[in-house]
DNA sequence: CGCAGGTTTGAGAGGAGTCAAGGGTTGTGG
DNA sequence: CCACAACCCTTGACTCCTCTCAAACCTGCG
């Protein structure tokens, strides 16, 4: 994508959207060493039981977070996008790694946790940042299962079209109402508990109703503020800020709703 | 329950469950300010959007975690034991506190988020120990959702019962193969993602297969490795250890199954 | 004693799963 | 440049697990 340089700027960026670091915290963040590394779609870079030594900072593509049940059947809990460091919780817990797959081709930037554990005892600030990075994970993952467990499977695919647009749209990924997501219904049906099958018949059932149109490898939100109440997506959980201070952010344009494409 | 004088000390025992702190750490969590609260079943003490000041050290009896979709209907993601130490994540996220609800008559020791920030700075391995546990919290967290999305009723309760046979065993409330664990089946419901109907004939069937009796506010388990292979349960999510180091552990008593009774 | 809340059971409905086949798209090699 | 293969998407028909609605039964307690 356009983030010229340093990879880490990512990653810098996403903890200032909810933690205060001054310039010389960040720069230690931005000197983390690490190396790049590309994963193929469909491939686990990590897999259950694995005790990697390193971090995986997404670059580009989309990875996920699964468990698996003993029929092989697996359930995405958790996705990671650019900026997003995967498993950054393994540096505190290397046993606890979770197993994470390429849902796209995948470009992730490897960072040894020896390396942010040393950062993280060295620098508060920077302790309490990871910390807290691995709270608001906790606090998707929570809502996950409430989207899971509670909602059908309209309400479930319309919900998680709402968090992932929110979310590229944190990052300067996503323009107007329309973002890349280049999974496929197989994937998306791991996500929500489905089958591809269903899922499917679900998506066919948002375009209809002039919801959202996910069509290969896009999705076009059609009216934004349907599609929330539709999925009674809340953003809040996403969006849980600072230590102390209040945080100055107007920010998401929540623009009323638009209807681009008035196809069949 | 039995623990005599410092509620802090379960806490204390928590930590130093998975991670290794020296004496003087240890000192300073047994030091934390805090005051005793009880709540009745049924009541929610941390609500949707508080900003609360502090955590809620659970003494005794059961609190869970829960989301809510827009009919009212609840989905507990987890579930806060004696020791636990519900909302320490709120510590650095204050906008991120989960909503809690007893589902029985707890007492919480309420320890002041500042108290918990300030030796999180001052003492490096006690904030690395906060931030283990919020890692291991959500280690759990995705866990449940593998259950709720990927497994039916039946597995997904077993699933459930050993998970808090596991967990109650660890803070000794577990004698031999049978623990409290005083919910009704509508709480059970909201655990599992079923309705209180369902609910109750799957633990119904548990019971004609002899795998486990829960009956009011007690679980017997009457075949632990049958339960186990019912609910492909693993406890390896709930035991994920220290930072680098190696643990000293063999732990759990996995004694080889029994089936104490008999009856119909 | 009688109520309130929890548990148990039955009968019927419905959302999502399963099985299966056909159609599209993309990439690659002849 | 076409042909084929692999993979993905789409749709239909039928099944089944879980939900819904409803009633009865327990049990602790005021």
């Amino acid at each position: 994508m356009a983030q010229s340089d340093n990879p880490l700027r990512l990653f810098a960026d996403r903890l200032a959207r909810h933690s205060r670091l001054d310039r010389f915290e960040r720069q230690e963040i931005l000197a983390l060493p690490g190396t790049i590394a590309h994963v193929r779609a469909n491939q686990d870079f990590v897999r259950l039981g694995e005790r990697p030594d390193h971090a995986c900072l997404i670059i580009d593509g989309v990875a996920g977070r699964f468990g698996q049940s003993a029929d092989g059947s697996r359930q995405i809990t958790a996705l990671h996008i650019a900026g997003d460091m995967g498993n950054l919780h393994a540096a505190v817990s290397p046993g606890g790694a979770a197993p994470l797959q390429a849902l796209t081709a995948v470009s992730v930037l490897k960072v040894p946790h020896s390396a942010l554990r040393e950062i993280a005892r060295a620098r508060p600030a920077i302790g309490e940042a990871f910390w807290r990075e691995s709270v608001l994970e906790a606090a998707v993952l929570a809502e996950w299962t409430v989207n899971v467990g509670r909602r059908n499977a309209r309400a479930r695919a319309a919900h998680l079209l709402c968090e992932m647009g929110w979310r590229y749209e944190e990052i300067g990924e996503r323009v107007g109402f329309s973002y890349e997501f280049p999974v496929t219904q197989q994937q998306l049906a791991d996500m929500l508990a489905l089958t591809p099958v269903h899922v499917n018949r679900t998506l066919k059932t948002l375009r209809i109703e002039n919801l959202a149109d996910v069509h290969g490898r896009r999705v076009d939100i059609l009216d934004w503020n349907a599609l929330m109440r539709a999925g009674e997506f809340n953003p809040a959980y996403l969006d849980t800020g600072t230590g102390g201070e209040q945080r100055a952010k107007p920010k998401l344009s929540l623009v009323p709703p638009r209807r681009p494409r008035m196809e069949a």
